[in-house]
Parts: C-alpha cells; sequence; structure tokens
DNA sequence: GCTAATAAGTCTGTATTACAGACTTAAAGG
DNA sequence: CCTTTAAGTCTGTAATACAGACTTATTAGC
C-alpha cells in the first residue's frame, strides 16, 4: 500500500471500499475509538507490524480518515476526523451483524464501543 | 488468500473485518446484489483477476457469505446467504458515508442499490 | 551534562499474495 | 464433429506483508 489512490468509481460503496476494504484499516478506526492515539497503542494490541501501520496510517490521512497532530512534547497523535467519526453507523452495523453471525451458539462477544 | 481463517477475536468488529476487510470481497457481494451470478458476470464490470475472483469466491463460501449452486445446465451460480443479505444495513451505511465524503462538490453518484 | 529509556519510525531479508494473460477442461449448440 | 462458452488453473513476474533489528529524536532521572 504505497500511498491512497482515490476510487473513482460512480458508485460510493466502491469508493467506500477503496477506504475500508483493509483490515487494518478498520481495526485502526475501532482502536482509535476505543481511544488510542498514539503509533505504540496501535502495535501490541493490533499486533501489526510497525511498517504496515505507518503506511495505514499515512493513507488513512490521505483519505480524509485522521491528521496527524505533530508530537507537543515528545509523542505524536493521531486524531479521528468529522469524516471518520460519520463512520460510527457503519461501525455499528458492522458490529450488529458481527454479533449475529459470526458467533457461535453461546459464545459471547464483548460489547461495542466498551471493551 | 489461500484458506478462510475465521477470527476467534471477541469483538465483532474483529471478526467481521477478517470477512469485509478486503476491496473485493466488498465489491463482489454488491455485484451480488445487483444481480450478478455467475463467474463470469464479476470478471469485467470488477475488472479482477480470475485467480483472485476464484479465492476469493472459495473464502466467502467458506465464511457463509455465499453458496455456489452446481450448474444445472452448464454454468454455475452463485447465490447470498440469509447471512450475507444481513449485511444490507452495513451496505446501506458504507453508500450514505461514501456519497456523503468521497464525492466533490456536484459530483453525482449513482444510486444504491440500483446501478 | 550524561545515561538510559521511550516513541516513532525505517531497513533488510524473506515469504506471501497479486496480477496479466495464456492455457485447460467440460458442456452445449449447431 | 466443430465451435463457443463458462469456469477455472497455470506461469512468470511484480508488489506487499511480515518479523525483527536498527535509527533518531526527545524526555527523564541522576
Amino acid at each position: 500500500m504505497k500511498t491512497y489512490q482515490p476510487s473513482r468509481s460512480p458508485c460510493p460503496i466502491g469508493r467506500a471500499a477503496r477506504v475500508l476494504g483493509d483490515r487494518w484499516v478498520i481495526l485502526i478506526i475501532r482502536e482509535l475509538y476505543l481511544g488510542a492515539q498514539r503509533f505504540e497503542d496501535f502495535i501490541e494490541p493490533l499486533g501489526i507490524n510497525r511498517a504496515a501501520l505507518t503506511s495505514r496510517l499515512k493513507m488513512m490521512q490521505e483519505a480524509g480518515l485522521l491528521t496527524r497532530e505533530p508530537p507537543e512534547g515528545k509523542r505524536a497523535r493521531y486524531v479521528l476526523t468529522d469524516s471518520a467519526k460519520a463512520l460510527t453507523p457503519v461501525f455499528q452495523e458492522m458490529a450488529v451483524w458481527g454479533e449475529e453471525h459470526l458467533f457461535a451458539e453461546g459464545e459471547k462477544p464483548t460489547e461495542w464501543p466498551s471493551a
């Protein structure tokens, strides 16, 4: 994933797929919803490779999903844009679906958007 | 993408991401919603490589998103399962978001779920 | 100020995956 | 038969992914 090349598809789903059709992007947004802000906040919980995280954060900025606030003290912060915040209904429905269709009988999912 | 390894994450988003966090999967589901049924129906409109399509269709079956109805006459049909049909709210919200955030002023998206 | 720790990356080498495009196989039509 | 068509598979090459080590800048403690 070198640089984000926005889709010119006339279809909203086609364009959205270019952004959201990536496992890491979905999980990074989830972590941001849950309070993650720093580079290191994503590394361990997601088990993502550092280079992969770098490239995802970069392309998510290009896609207008987040901004990188340069370090005031020592650490940079990654912050969701309004555009990314507007994704909550998508994630909500995704969670509903996941809960309903990806868990076995009696297997209990974590709450969303809590843990 | 060799074989579908379902996620054991306790988080519904984490599990959903394993299935939906792939551009082709999203687009294939869209095409199915729009009426595509045969292997060839996906090739040209999506511009997907044949081997890539084969692997996606296989893993989508494993994930319970579609069934392959073996050829009655000559051609096999791929059919959405109820589980995949239950994804409509996700796609709906994705379309709303895409329309709102991925189109420039005056640029007009296609209707969903029409064309 | 010097040393150690930490944060945010980058780099390297290797293993996977992607893709274009040609090839294969089986069925159907004429 | 001979030709099409549908649904793949195969091949070679290019792009990505990943683990894990390394780098650089900044702060914290002494």
